[in-house]
DNA sequence: GATTTCACG
DNA sequence: ACGTACGTGAAATCT
């Protein structure tokens, strides 16, 4: 007979992990009673997950119940640095119960004792008969269960990533059996049930001191022959503590539960009950899910029917008319809308829909002059995108004032799928399916039959219908309309007007590069085969580093997830071990620059000789830009790359390329939101602020002391404190001790003591608002500041340092763009703006505008927004880009 | 599709 | 005591 399968949640523990992990949902979660309902959301998803793939026959969600157990007898203080959970928490817990009971799951909680022990006292008795069980927790000290009939699944992240422990994948993961986990923490403590352990052993001195000793007994009865050390001394004082952590760590399995195992029957969805729950909650999405698979699993997610007339010769005359309030699509399968073919066109008006397949109505006068009205104002998905298709067609799309794309990514910046459908079914409108469901992806896309396709296009229009209904109202309760109206939407069009713009490219130029370079490669590639004593592929991290790290014997220095690293710090650190090492490197650089840069951007070369990137302007986390197909915002700037900015000329002869850059934006922004007196003073003066920090961190009287090499640790740190600074961070970058970094950055903070301040402060206000936000009020969540995770937490904490600052300054260069756009216009200037490299912007201009870019230019950077420090740029002019830099 | 490496600010 | 810099995109290789 099969085994019987059981699997036991830890209620409390998943359903906490539930709130968090939709923490950034948490207003878009209530009922219409106005309960918080994402953690009962969360927690059904996960259900949903264990339950499809685990099939037990057997299930039981035990909760905690009472507030001491015996362990606070053992121990006053046990968790007693838990903050009090949030109500919003703690009003969904009734739910979750009775969630449980609809889907026909056993629950139990027992006065006085933690679900924790109810889970070791079941698993013991489901395990004398025989059941295979798993235990889902997001606590790690349910691992000591484990076993070869018990296997334990952790979550990671979120609810629904599971990492499943077994005895083996424990012994990997830690190098000891499941049940010594009990002996390292009563070393090591544990912080969040508040528990010390013993004085200064973690997580490593433990579990090194339990490999080596078997167990925490026979750690003590040997420790008279341990050789005199501090950690010697720490363990003899803390004995006490440790067999105390010892028994609050360890899972009690002869808990009084009054539950046969018997009774333990998963009895599957009670249908109306649960349904009546789903109703209740408001979640339209399980209930749209029973539905379906209630009714016939055959049928197909299907859009739901949606009124729509086609769009012909006859009857655009009289749509085209009206002057009311419309929405606008454009539809194109491929990404790059600089060629994708247009397969379809629609329009909204009020609760009317036109749609067509045939792009040719685009050539009708009566629509183009419509499409170019100002006066009639109309809302899209995309408007860049929509915009550089239409103009394809000499079509200048005018009159827009809502993009729901733009909006939805300044709402959450997650939201950066990029699809329609998605971004309606995450404000809970399901009558439009995602393209790549409706189109499919990779090879598999094709183009719908006719009736279908003209369904999708219309089910689009009331899509975008339906977010204008919604997102205005968010942006205004983010206090974001400002930043819509008057930055985002606005760029646009400038970027749309860039991208059409292009920058050319010296074809000519990159062949020569590449003859040049292949030779170089080939005779690399000799010398490296010939050191090796064999031929190999070098561009293969595996076999590189089989030739280094196996045959050649050199140390290998850095892991990674498939082997040895070879990547550029560690050869740098091998370099003069053997010569092999500096080709390698050299090969590397011309390989890369061979590729990517020469190779790559030949092949983005259009008809008109220009390269044409896609900015894309809802990606980032910061509000950045990015650059794409090609990436014109690597091209190399240093080092023999630098060539290649030789290949990018302007478009006219007689012209050139002018170039100005902000300088040192982001320390600028940092001394303006801390309000730090003596890092305003050092802008304030001009000063080299990097030698300028140099002179304060390392206590000198005056500037000229500063040595370069002092220079050169200022400006690291510098960097780091603009990046959210750690001790050992640093110290990488710069090659000092961890402790040297850490003093490098305690003087960092005494010499410029509101920057220390503000680092507190955001990342305290992210802890509460749960999100932090730009000068102009662009806004970033990080839902994982509550993480029980270090890594993930740490992160969430370096990002709120600085997101603020990053995002700030690309707040501060899109005004700039927005703002040098209309002044060539209104000062009728050939120059035309062409490419943003986050803190720099690039023009072409005919020779004789030069001298006007270069007053004008700077003027219209520095000026963009008023900071309580001056902004300073910087410009240079040439033939090419490569000579446009200072 | 994920991973590694390396280009930029 | 933990284990790390922030934000991106492209090419080549591995699975």
């Amino acid at each position: 007979m099969e085994p019987k399968k059981l699997i036991l949640v830890d209620g409390n523990s998943i359903a906490f992990r539930a709130f968090y992990a939709m923490y950034t949902v948490l207003e878009k979660f209530k009922n219409p009673e106005g309960l918080h309902t994402n953690a009962i959301y969360a927690f059904n998803n996960m259900l949903d997950l264990i339950l499809s793939k685990g099939q037990p026959t057997d299930m039981l969600v035990a909760f905690d119940a009472g507030k001491y157990t015996f362990r606070n007898q053992l121990y006053d203080d046990y968790k007693g640095n838990r903050l009090k959970t949030p109500t919003e928490f703690q009003e969904q817990m009734p739910f979750i119960k009775q969630l449980l009971k609809a889907r026909g799951i056993k629950t139990y909680e027992l006065e006085n004792y933690e679900a924790d022990d109810i889970i070791g006292t079941v698993a013991k008795k489901a395990q004398k008969k025989n059941f295979q069980t798993t235990i889902v927790t997001g606590d790690r000290d349910l691992t000591q269960l484990v076993n070869e009939q018990t296997t334990v699944a952790l979550t990671i992240k979120g609810v629904t990533e599971l990492e499943f422990y077994t005895p083996q994948h424990f012994q990997e993961k830690l190098g000891i059996k499941p049940a010594q986990l009990i002996d390292v923490k009563a070393l090591m403590g544990d912080t969040s049930d508040n528990y010390p352990g013993v004085t200064k052993v973690g997580e490593k001195t433990a579990l090194k001191l339990i490999k080596q000793y078997g167990s925490l007994d026979q750690l003590y009865a040997q420790i008279d022959k341990m050789k005199a050390s501090k950690l010697k001394e720490h363990l003899l004082q803390d004995r006490d503590v440790a067999f105390l952590s010892q028994k609050l760590a360890t899972i009690q399995l002869d808990v009084p539960v009054q539950l046969d195992i018997d009774q333990l029957t998963y009895e599957g969805d009670q249908i109306s009950q649960l349904r009546d729950f789903y109703q209740k909650m408001n979640f339209r999405t399980f209930l749209s899910k029973m539905d379906t698979e209630t009714t016939a699993s055959t049928i197909e997610s299907v859009e739901t029917n949606i009124n729509f007339q086609e769009l012909n010769e006859n009857n655009i005359k009289e749509i085209t008319a009206s002057q009311q309030a419309a929405t606008v699509l454009v539809e194109m399968v491929q990404d790059n809308y600089h060629k994708a073919p247009i397969i379809g066109f629609g329009i909204g008006i009020k609760d009317q829909i036109w749609v067509t397949d045939n792009a040719e109505i685009l050539r009708n006068p009566q629509l183009k002059s419509w499409l170019q009205n100002p006066q009639i104002k109309k809302a899209v998905f995309d408007f860049k995108r929509n915009y550089v298709a239409l103009n394809r067609w000499q079509i200048h799309l005018a009159g827009v004032n809502f993009d729901a794309l733009l909006a939805s990514y300044l709402i959450d910046v997650n939201e950066n799928s990029n699809d329609l459908g998605k971004l309606a079914q995450g404000y809970d409108y399901q009558d439009l399916i995602a393209d790549s469901q409706f189109y499919g992806r990779g090879a598999k896309l094709t183009i719908p039959p006719r009736s279908e396709l003209l369904q999708h296009l219309a089910a689009k229009i009331t899509a975008i219908n339906f977010l204008k209904t919604k997102l205005p109202q968010k942006l205004q309760d983010h206090d974001q309309d400002q930043l819509f109206d008057e930055i985002e939407l606005p760029l646009s069009q400038v970027l749309a007007d860039m991208e059409i713009a292009g920058i050319k490219v010296d074809r000519h130029n990159l062949e020569q590069m590449q003859q040049d370079l292949d030779q170089r490669l080939q005779d690399l590639e000799a010398d490296i085969y010939q050191q090796a004593g064999h031929e190999f592929n070098i561009n293969s991290p595996q076999q590189l580093s089989k030739v280094l790290f196996e045959e050649l014997g050199l140390k290998p220095i850095k892991k990674n997830k498939r082997g040895y690293s070879t990547s550029v710090d560690v050869l740098e650190k091998l370099r003069g071990q053997a010569p092999i090492i500096a080709q390698i490197l050299d090969y590397r650089q011309v390989a890369k620059i061979q590729s990517t840069y020469v190779i790559g951007l030949m092949n983005s070369i259009a008809v008109d000789e220009k390269v044409h990137t896609r900015y894309q302007q809802t990606l980032t986390q910061t509000g950045r830009l990015s650059s794409v197909d090609p990436n014109l915002q690597n091209i190399p700037a240093r080092d023999e790359g630098r060539e290649i900015r030789k290949a990018f000329v302007p478009s006219h002869v007689g012209w050139e390329i002018f170039s100005s850059d902000y300088s040192q934006i982001e320390l600028r922004v940092l001394a303006h939101i801390s309000g730090d007196q003596n890092m305003q003073k050092a802008f304030a003066d001009n000063y080299d602020i990097h030698a300028h920090t140099a002179m304060r961190i390392f206590g000198l009287h005056d500037i000229s002391e500063v040595t370069p090499d002092m220079r050169r640790q200022a400006k690291a740190t510098n960097f780091g404190i603009v990046y959210g600074i750690s001790d050992y961070g640093l110290s990488q970058n710069i090659g000092i001790s961890r402790k040297r970094a850490a003093e490098f950055i305690n003087a960092y903070f005494k010499q410029y003591p509101d920057v220390k301040n503000y680092m507190d402060k955001i990342v305290q206000m992210a802890r509460t608002d749960g999100y932090v936000e730009t000068i102009m009020h662009r806004r970033r969540y990080l839902p994982d500041i509550h993480s029980r995770n270090y890594h993930l937490r740490s992160f969430a904490e370096r990002t709120a340092m600085n997101t603020p600052i990053q995002g700030s300054a690309a707040d501060i260069i899109k005004i700039a763009m927005i703002n040098m756009q209309k002044k060539l216009q209104a000062d009728n200037l050939q120059a035309t703006m062409l490419l943003q490299v986050h803190d720099e912007l690039i023009f072409e201009a005919p020779k004789k505008e030069i001298p006007i870019l270069e007053k004008l230019v700077p003027q219209v950077m520095d000026s963009a927004v008023q900071l309580d420090v001056p902004l300073k740029v910087e410009s240079a002019h040439g033939p090419t880009w490569f000579d446009a830099k200072g």
